[in-house]
RNA sequence: GCGGGCGUGGCGGAACGGUAGACGCAACGGACUUAAAAUCCGUUUUCCGCAAGGAAGUGAGGGUUCGAGUCCCUCCGCCCGCACCA
């Protein structure tokens, strides 16, 4: 036998050297380019599949969450490739947006320069990971190739109705100088800048996401590929309830019936009865206009605004409101007048703007009804109830699921079930013409202008004459001006000297350009579209989009579960209905993967310190340089503010790629959060080492002699049962559990490897499993595949090879072992040929040591048996 | 407040309602080495026992079942999303 040591003389050449990814990585890199293996074509008849990660912003560098990210992607894509599959795997650049900006205005870099820059490092650091792309279909959302098509499907949308420009209150950055969507602000700050959002009035274009509302709603249960966590965020935020529109006839203190009524929204209309005051909105229009004579009522609406919409705020703050001296008329009761309120709780973003209050009923409007001494009448009651005796509290009483309640206090309602009473108040509505059945949606519409350089200029042109009109498709793009100054605040296409200054395309008279541009996420809402004929004349052409959309597998963070998803499914839409693509739903299955996560340290000044200076001694903590003693603190989310990073290109150096791909997808299911360790490395590293040594060794390995030991099956069942299972692992994009599996393979051949004089058939047994070895970790290690895979012999290349098959025959067990319990316990196990009946079996677990240990003279009163799997002795005494 | 998810060894985590802890990390013991690293062999849920074997055990408590980490109910803790949405 050949010693595999690396001391030893008279190994080969190859098996004295350890594995060296810096060797082996760049030239199968080079040599997969070359042949053009990943470049994607369409082929008739072949199973297609559309694997993609969500694009990464061209920020300069790669992190580990971009490397776990592509990593789960490029599995997807190898085995799919193996298994036969015709596979799309492209990448770009989401390539417009603020930092670029930022760069330009802090460095004076212009933003063009410094994104291509940042492109080209990505793009290297992405091409030393070995990740099976298909680059020739690289595009940037910044490139006016790409953007010139987003500007004529916004035209083509304007055609069909799903553009509105209007003056409306909107977010505004007071940071980032921006307006923002409402899907970007959180907790009443921008996403990016983390500034509380201000309000203002502007003009604004809007895409009509609503107008897909219950589209988009509905069609949540076709994704049944999505995890159901993101369905349900997006049907939250959706936001779909039914209720009724209906108009209070008002009154003024003097009893003069004004003109205009009170519309309101509700869903509760069934609880008509137990209304005891109208509030409206500080900004609801009569609020405003009354407040234009009402010095108190200014003074009140500016409080309202004041206090902003945060959640701190909102848990604080009391229910307050601004009696206006009007009343509305109660529909059914004539008698009964409810004083109308500004009030701070009543979102003018919503429904009507006002609302009618019902105390008994609902929190808010207790709290209300309490502080301003309103009445509080019960008129939903749990049935059997008196409703003499049933009064409310501090708590408004709201009806549990499945509760059975009857409506009380109520006129023509009294004794009817919840639904019922809804249905009749609704009909008695509608009979009357004051009200209609209405379905309301938290969903607003998409304000996409932003009042920045570096994003796509929105194609419209502003005539004194014509008004608003869109730029000519023949003249598309409308490109950014490349000479532009960011010397001072606010939007530098508004300060350049001429680009804004053209003609009219309807009148040819002097107008000025839009100088908004698009919302960045516009970009990233059909790029995966753009993929599939990445440098045609148009959008997207249609027999390539019907080959390849849509996505068969789409994966990135948690993060995009509103916004970018949202806002994709919303505009595909769009592209169907101006007719660009032929589907509404761009992904079939989404994969949203867990964030890499890392310890934190700092010093004791609190400074944050860089897991690269921090070293371990004697159970403590130093800083590498100064030697101060370090504090470690909790494990988290990767970020440049607690310097708790790990550079992508540092670990590849030292490790090679196929190292951070293996230990990315070991031991944490890939939708949790994975904790970086250095440990976990140097454990992902050895396990190279060791498949190279093994994969040597196999590669050395004499004709057995005829006479030798094994019989080879016991491997070769491992081998094939290992397929079986990784295979499915990977369709179900498992990947912790197909390394275990690759573990446990590496394991069983090193076993059979063990054995001394090995007969042929162990021989051939050891070749067969050493392949399936090597082609199974092929999707996660690509280059040690390729380099083991030749040194098997082999003159193919593994990205050629097909995935291998399981047969069947050796996958299927033909002796189990059956545990027996007695009572439910484990008391022994048997094992026996598949298949035996409960005839069979239970004189065989009678005789069990064990269970006659177990049953000590017990009296046997049943015995279950599942088949192959388990018996439980029932006994008692 | 509403909605959702999760709780298993020292750690990451396995486990169609059917032998809890696969696989990995770490730790410990041993072999090899002048030594270290690497490598190889072994041990590692807890408790009792020399062992054979036994008892307990999946956040807590109850239930369904021949059998529950898994299903149901109540509670505790952690995480995420939304949030005055009428």
């Amino acid at each position: 036998m050949t010693c595999p040591r690396p001391c030893c003389e008279g190994s080969g050449p190859m098996a004295s050297e350890r594995y060296n990814p810096r060797d082996t990585e760049p030239r199968w890199q080079a040599w997969w380019a070359e042949n053009r293996c990943f470049e994607a074509r369409e082929e008739a008849g072949k199973p297609k599949y559309y694997v993609l990660e969500m694009f990464p912003y061209p920020s300069g560098r790669i992190h580990m969450g971009h490397v776990r990210n592509y990593t789960m992607g490029d599995v997807i894509a190898r085995f799919r490739r193996a298994a036969g599959y015709n596979v799309l795997h492209p990448m770009g650049w989401d390539a417009f947006g603020m930092p670029a900006e930022n760069a330009a205005i802090e460095r004076g870099i212009h933003p063009a320069s410094w994104t291509y820059d940042n492109i080209a490092t990505m793009r290297g650091q992405l091409k030393s990971m070995g990740l099976s792309l298909d680059w020739s279909r690289e595009v940037a959302t910044c490139d006016p190739s790409y953007y010139q098509h987003e500007q004529a499907m916004f035209i083509d949308f304007m055609n069909a109705g799903l553009v509105e420009r209007k003056v409306s209150q909107v977010n505004w950055d007071p940071v980032d100088h921006t307006v923002l969507a409402n899907e970007q602000v959180i907790d009443g700050r921008g996403w990016r800048s983390g500034a509380v959002v201000e309000k203002r009035e502007l003009a604004q274009w809007f895409l009509k996401i609503t107008a897909f509302s219950d589209d988009l709603l509905s069609a949540l249960d076709g994704l049944d590929k999505w995890p159901e966590k993101v369905r349900l965020m997006q049907k939250n935020w959706i936001g779909r309830s039914e209720g009724m529109r209906f108009t209070f006839a008002v009154e003024d203190a003097h009893g003069k019936t004004l003109d205009d009524g009170l519309t309101v929204f509700t869903t509760r209309h069934e609880t008509i009865f137990g209304a005891s005051f109208c509030a409206i909105s500080a900004d609801h229009p009569l609020s405003k206009h009354l407040a234009q004579h009402d010095e108190d009522l200014q003074a009140f609406r500016k409080e309202v605004a004041a206090l902003g919409t945060s959640e701190e705020n909102i848990e604080k703050a009391e229910k307050k409101g601004y009696p206006l001296g009007l009343y509305a008329r109660h529909p059914f009761r004539k008698d009964v007048k409810l004083p109308i309120y500004a009030a701070n709780f009543v979102l003018m973003g919503y429904g009507e703007g006002a609302v009618f209050g019902c105390p008994a009923h609902d929190q808010r409007d207790l709290d209300f009804a309490r502080k301003y001494h309103l009445p509080v009448i019960p008129v939903v009651a749990p049935k059997g109830t008196d409703p003499k005796t049933f009064t409310i509290g501090d708590e408004a009483y709201v009806e549990k699921d499945g509760e059975d309640t009857v409506l009380i206090n109520s006129g023509f309602l009294d004794g009817l079930s919840v639904p019922e009473a809804k249905e009749k108040v609704a009909h008695r509505f509608e009979v009357e013409g004051i009200g209609t059945r209405k379905v309301n949606h938290r969903l607003r519409d998409w304000g996409v202008s932003r009042q920045r350089y570096w994003g796509c200029p929105i194609p419209v042109v502003h005539c004194d004459t014509c008004g608003v009109v869109p730029v000519k498709k023949e003249d598309l793009p409308v490109k950014l001006p490349e000479d532009v100054k960011f010397d001072k605040p606010g939007n530098p296409l508004d300060h350049h000297p001429t680009w804004k200054h053209t003609s009219c395309p309807a009148c040819g008279k002097p107008a000025r350009r839009e100088t908004d541009t698009f919302d960045t996420f516009i970009d990233s809402s059909w790029y995966f579209a753009r993929f599939c004929s990445p440098q045609a004349g148009m959008p997207v052409v249609a027999e390539a989009a019907r080959y390849w959309m849509p996505v068969d597998q789409y994966i990135g963070g948690v993060e995009h579960a509103i916004l970018h998803l949202l806002y994709s499914r919303f505009f595909v839409r769009a592209m169907h209905k101006t007719g660009h693509i032929h589907l509404d739903e761009p992904f079939a299955s989404l994969f949203t993967q867990g964030m890499v996560i890392h310890e934190t340290f700092r010093t004791e000044a609190g400074d944050w310190v860089l897991p690269a200076d921090a070293v371990h001694k004697e159970g403590q903590w130093f800083h590498a340089t100064t030697g101060e003693p370090l504090l470690v603190g909790g494990v988290e989310k990767m970020s440049k503010s607690k310097k708790n990073v790990v550079d992508p290109e540092t670990i590849i150096a030292a490790y090679g790629a196929d190292t951070a791909r293996w230990f990315m997808l070991s031991d944490t299911p890939p939708e949790r959060d994975i904790e970086w360790t250095e440990s976990g490395v140097e454990g992902a590293w050895r396990f190279t080492q060791r498949l190279w040594r093994l994969v040597n060794d196999v590669a050395e390995l004499g004709k057995g002699a005829a006479s030798g030991a094994g019989d080879g099956l016991e491997l070769r069942r491992a081998a094939h049962r290992a397929i079986a299972a990784i295979t499915d692992d990977l369709m179900n994009l498992r990947f912790n559990r197909a390394i275990a599996r690759i573990f446990e393979l590496a394991n069983a051949l090193g076993t059979a490897m063990a054995v001394k004089d090995k007969s042929v058939a162990l021989t051939e047994a050891i070749r067969e499993a050493a392949d399936f070895l090597v082609l199974a970790f092929a999707p996660m290690m690509p280059h040690l595949a390729e380099e083991a895979w030749q040194l098997l012999g082999h003159r193919t290349a593994v990205v050629n090879s097909a995935w291998p098959k399981a047969d069947p025959a050796l996958v299927a067990r033909d002796d189990v072992t059956i545990a027996v319990q007695v009572n439910g316990k484990r008391r022994d196990e048997l094992t026996v040929a598949k298949g035996l009946t409960q005839a069979e079996l239970e004189p065989l677990v009678l005789a069990l040591d064990g269970v006659k240990r177990a049953l000590d003279g017990k009296s046997v009163a049943k015995i279950i048996v599942v088949p192959d799997r388990i018996v439980n002795i029932v006994c008692k005494g």
